[in-house]
DNA sequence: GGTTTGTCATAATGTCATCTTATCGCTGTA
DNA sequence: TACAGCGATAAGATGACATTATGACAAACC
């Protein structure tokens, strides 16, 4: 009692097809003797005759009637399949789950959407928009594709790839507009405005300022950029925020920013996903579109395009002071 | 590249259910190499990978997902078409195609479709009326399952049952009523009104007069025992009519019917089927339910039955006349 | 009426696919 | 660092399936 196999519904249709065992054999490329076992071997398996074998014709029986009607259905499912696996072999296709980090998504992400989805139009982007520790769990769970966070991440069992480097620039009240760029020391002795805990862009800050998480609350949490720059507009405080969110943030501020001098401090941006991730090199081209989003994003605002590069030591000429019209 | 198989398709399936090589290849009750090496090579034929294989966990690509549903589709109309095979082995199912000759088919088929369909309710029955060569051809092309006429057919290639043994008997005007019954000699001298060329029961008739279809129209052909017996209520001639068409055949027509006297004619009604019929069991029951049908009818018209054997001289004691009220 | 032809079934044998056992290599953990 | 879990790989054994050759049988044809 063998078991069915594809193989025999593929001789059954031909055989019901051409009701007669050598012409169906050889529309199978095979020879009669081999067909004639299979749907012998079929028969048996059923425990029913199929044709109705007469001296001089093949025939199907009642019972092979409606047997053939449900295997060609199964067989044009089958082939459905293959055709499925080539057309999604290298096109992306389907569902696309990225993580983003809080201080990029709002920035980033519309730009990144639209275009992604104008390349892509069989894909639907899911976006997550949480910290760093959350993303690669979950991007280690498999419940994420990829993320783009700050580098470096060192997880060995992801691949990171750099989109970008991001100065961080200096948030005070309007008022102050034009005073001198404090230093780090200086900073140390204002008082800090950050995200609260568990934000990559914090650590990021306090350790442009030499400090570690470990030191309390001389300074504010606030839950995110745009709730900070709207307490330093409000004079409670100074606070750093990434150039990207520069243009959105300060919007509707009362804020002057001022970039720091060199060394400038900034963090590096990219995107991570599974090394064992079977769209990996789709999602290599992904980081392409990503990065020249970046960079179309921040030329947009910034006439004088940055380098993107990490190891980049810009020994910036002079202040670059930008208040944007609110 | 090897051929889609439905093994890959069923290992395909467990790992996806079990998202663990192991543990699927021992649901599958085979070694975890087999399942590796076949998930493998399910996904060489297809160009893509279904699985990502992380150090801790094995997953489904989002392709994997897609191909999964429809896999999960296909295997269980293929295990549905087991069941189908189960389901109808012994029970007939399906469509039956029966043919019946004209001068059977009024007076049988209503009892007997009846019988059947109650008795089979997934059973449709296509029923054929026609003249015994035709269903001969029908039968030999597969156009027919069985086939309802006078034996012998003597075809090798068909199987032939007895189902019973029916008398002819005259049909006279009504004012005959009561005359002496002529004999076969005497019936040559009469105008004999018979059904056209082609027609079993003409033959069979004029063999009890000894007669050949050579001889010519001495007789006129009627296309129906209805029209022969509205003829003779015509006065045109007489007939001979089988012994169960006479309670619907002399119900509206004033003629008398009349046995005749040992050797009474008679023909013998069986039923056909190719030798190579898969129904061939199912159609001999069948038979059976015709028999006790016929058997049924006959007696419900017939207060004496007359026993169905063909072999059978019945010697009848007198003669049994009925004219029917209209 | 024997012979030929067409057709499917069966037998013998070879080849390839596929399974099993044994083992490796990697990864995360005690 | 050693160990345990898990999947991949290798080698040998087994089984499925193909091919060629041949048989059986009925139809068709001298």
């Amino acid at each position: 009692m063998t078991n069915l196999t594809l193989k025999q519904l593929r001789y059954f249709e031909a055989l019901a097809r051409h009701n007669h065992f050598g012409r169906a054999a050889d529309a199978c490329a095979i020879s009669q003797p081999a067909i004639s076992v299979q749907i012998r071997e079929l028969e048996e398996t059923l425990g029913t005759e199929l044709f109705e074998r007469g001296p001089r014709q093949v025939r199907l029986t009642n019972f092979g009637e409606e047997f053939a009607l449900r295997v060609r259905d199964i067989l044009r499912s089958v082939d459905e399949l293959a055709d499925l696996a080539r057309s999604s072999r290298d096109r992306l296709v389907g569902r696309l789950r990225i993580g983003v980090i809080p201080t990029i998504a709002p920035y980033l992400l519309p730009t990144i959407i639209g275009n992604l989805s104008s390349m892509h139009d069989g894909l639907d982007i899911h976006v997550r928009e949480t910290q760093t520790q959350k993303l690669i769990q979950e991007l280690a769970d498999g419940r994420l594709d990829a993320a783009i966070v700050a580098l470096p991440v060192s997880e060995p069992s992801l691949t990171e790839i750099v989109l970008f480097a991001e100065n961080f620039v200096l948030v005070r009240p309007g008022e102050d507009e034009g005073k001198p760029v404090p230093n780090r020391e200086m900073l140390r002795e204002m008082r800090l405005l950050l995200l609260e805990e568990g934000h990559c862009f914090r650590d990021q800050a306090l350790s442009f300022c030499n400090m570690h998480s470990a030191r309390p609350r001389e300074l504010l949490d606030g839950s995110s950029l745009s709730t900070l720059v709207q307490m330093v507009s409000a004079g409670i405080g100074v606070t750093l925020i990434p150039e990207m969110a520069v243009p959105v943030e300060t919007r509707s501020a009362s804020v002057s920013i001022a970039r720091f001098r060199s060394p400038q401090p900034s963090r590096t941006i990219g995107m991570v996903w599974r090394k064992t991730s079977p769209i990996a090199k789709q999602l290599l081209r992904i980081s392409e579109v990503v990065r020249q989003s970046a960079d179309a994003l921040r030329a947009q605002h910034n006439p004088t395009p940055i380098a993107h590069l990490l190891n980049l030591t810009v020994s910036a000429p002079a202040i670059t002071k930008s208040t944007l019209p609110q």
